[in-house]
DNA sequence: GTTTAATCGCGATGCGGCTC
DNA sequence: GAGCCGCATCGCGATTAAAC
């Protein structure tokens, strides 16, 4: 795919003149003619679109404002963006997350029309007047519940504080930049901790965060690391809010990338590990074990599939390299490529023997380690590995992949033929030659056996998927016919009432 | 510099509605 | 019922940017 062109904030403004001038002008379908003058209008304005992409972004736009998820929020504010959240800022529409039902959310929320438009400072290369600043109110404060014996401020408080402060000198941070900054920095910097002895005691009991999981304690560059004692234990609604649901702080702070915790990740893997597609089922499971998004159960899904097949192409290439220093290899390039495994959708049922033309570009791993080590013709020798995580359990771990087939998506190791060994002529011996046809033959009874294997796990998987989002659908039909009853009954009440306030 | 969360545009696919 | 169309959704490659 070529280099993609991004839309301009110009760009967007003269599609939203034209479109708002056509007020009255069926604009339905992509095909329709409509897109074509907006396109010809677009390109006399030095802007070259084809028809569909203009009717594609212009539906984008007038979509329904989505939950705010980028981490460009407030920062990128004066950036020419052409993200939609954007745009609909420029337009002066504030996306409302909705859920505030703790004091942690109550502390991110979003900031007012007002706010909206100011330029916040992000990131943490603060200046020295900023972080005096933040230092002299910290300070200041801490030294004053001392002398006259007050009862200590939460960090929260503090923060609000600070913020205050750097607003009156026209700086504009928003609490998560101040606390991330003071915590990684600040305290270090002034040498300086503004936290009560207790909350400091608290932390002492430090835990350890492992960046990318567990796997990747081993790896190089990702090695265990202490977090500073202070990010482990919370001891204000923001680092509650940072720890216990990163995503939804990175949601309302904009600034702030979420960093999926060990067990978070632990979480997802087991369930990638099964299958590296979601279903809606395993979302929901996520959902609830994790507390992240959807969305970002998705984006950890793909982006996983993303390191996945990068590994998977580095192996391809050293696979390929090893085999071509072989004087007699086993496979040639077109046998290595025969067993890149395919996604079949549920509809692909019955057609699955087609010959693949093009080989599948990257493995995939939807039926578990075992399967996926038999689809590669026992050429694998040990579980593959795919960068710092491995999708293959060590051998003692619990396999979650015996019933692992979530879909009927399927790996698809091709029938074609394995390509002739090269038997030197000097071993022209018969039965070295017969030896050989036979173990080919072999690989392809075994291929046709695994793909069977294949199939009827990936149908029993599905089904089991499928009895679960009966379940869930049984669950909200009780769940509505609650509903209803609780209506019928309260529209009784009414009616009762009703009829008492006309007699009376 | 590397890793990883997140974004973008685009194409593929599935599904529902409509017409024949 | 087949075929077409519009639309929504999802996944991908490329990319950006925060975090380390």
């Amino acid at each position: 795919m070529g280099k993609v062109k991004r839309w301009h904030s110009e760009e967007i403004a003269k599609l939203k003149e034209i479109c708002s001038r056509q007020e009255h002008v069926d604009i339905r379908g992509k095909n329709n003619p409509f897109w074509e003058k907006v396109a010809d209008e677009m390109e006399e304005h030095g802007f070259d679109r084809q028809a569909n992409a203009i009717h594609v972004k212009w539906m984008r736009l007038i979509q329904p404002p989505r939950m705010k998820s980028s981490k460009k929020g407030q920062s990128n504010r004066w950036d020419s963006s052409d993200t939609e959240d954007e745009e609909r800022d420029e337009e002066g529409i504030v996306d409302f997350d909705g859920e505030t039902d703790t004091k942690s959310d109550v502390l991110f929320q979003i900031e007012s029309r007002e706010d909206a438009f100011k330029p916040w400072a992000t990131g943490s290369n603060w200046s020295d007047e900023e972080s005096d600043i933040a230092y002299q109110c910290i300070k200041s404060q801490r030294d004053k519940e001392k002398e006259l014996k007050l009862e200590p401020i939460t960090a929260d408080q503090i923060w609000r504080i600070v913020a205050k402060a750097l607003e009156q000198r026209q700086i504009y941070r928003k609490i998560p930049n101040i606390y991330i900054y003071w915590k990684n920095k600040g305290r270090e910097k002034y040498n300086f901790d503004e936290r009560t002895p207790d909350t400091i005691e608290k932390s002492s009991r430090g835990i350890v965060r492992v960046r990318g999981g567990k796997s990747a304690q081993n790896s190089p560059g990702h090695a265990a690391h202490k977090i500073d004692p202070c990010n482990s234990t919370p001891q204000s609604s923001t680092e509650e809010y940072f720890q216990q649901n990163n995503s939804r702080a990175e949601t309302a702070m904009g600034d702030v990338q979420v960093q999926v915790t060990s067990q978070q990740h632990d979480l997802l893997m087991i369930e990638y590990t099964k299958y590296n597609h979601l279903d809606n089922p395993v979302v929901n499971k996520l959902e609830e074990d994790t507390g992240l998004s959807r969305e970002q159960i998705k984006l950890w899904y793909r982006n996983q599939r993303a390191i996945d097949a990068k590994e998977a192409d580095i192996q391809k290439e050293v696979k390929l390299q090893t085999e071509k220093d072989l004087s007699t290899p086993i496979l040639d390039e077109t046998g290595v490529q025969s067993m890149g495994l395919k996604r079949y959708r549920v509809s692909d049922i019955g057609y699955h023997l087609q010959e693949e033309e093009n080989p599948a570009k990257r493995a995939r791993h939807s039926l578990g380690p075992e399967i996926l080590m038999k689809n590669h013709g026992g050429i694998l020798e040990k579980p593959e590995t795919f960068g710092r995580r491995s999708i293959i359990p060590e051998p003692n771990e619990p396999s979650a992949n015996d019933v692992a087939i979530s879909t009927i998506e399927v790996q698809q190791p091709s029938l074609k033929s394995a390509p002739q060994r090269n038997i030197p002529d000097s071993t022209s011996d018969v039965t070295t030659v017969m030896k050989a046809n036979r173990e080919m033959e072999q690989q392809k009874v075994h291929a046709a056996e695994e793909e069977y294997k294949q199939l009827e796990l990936a149908i029993a998987a599905h089904k089991e998927r499928a009895d679960l989002e009966l379940k869930a659908a049984h669950a909200k039909e009780r769940e509505l016919t609650a509903q209803l009853e609780i209506r019928e009954k309260a529209t009784k009440r009414i009616a009762m009432i009703e009829s008492f306030l006309d007699d009376y």
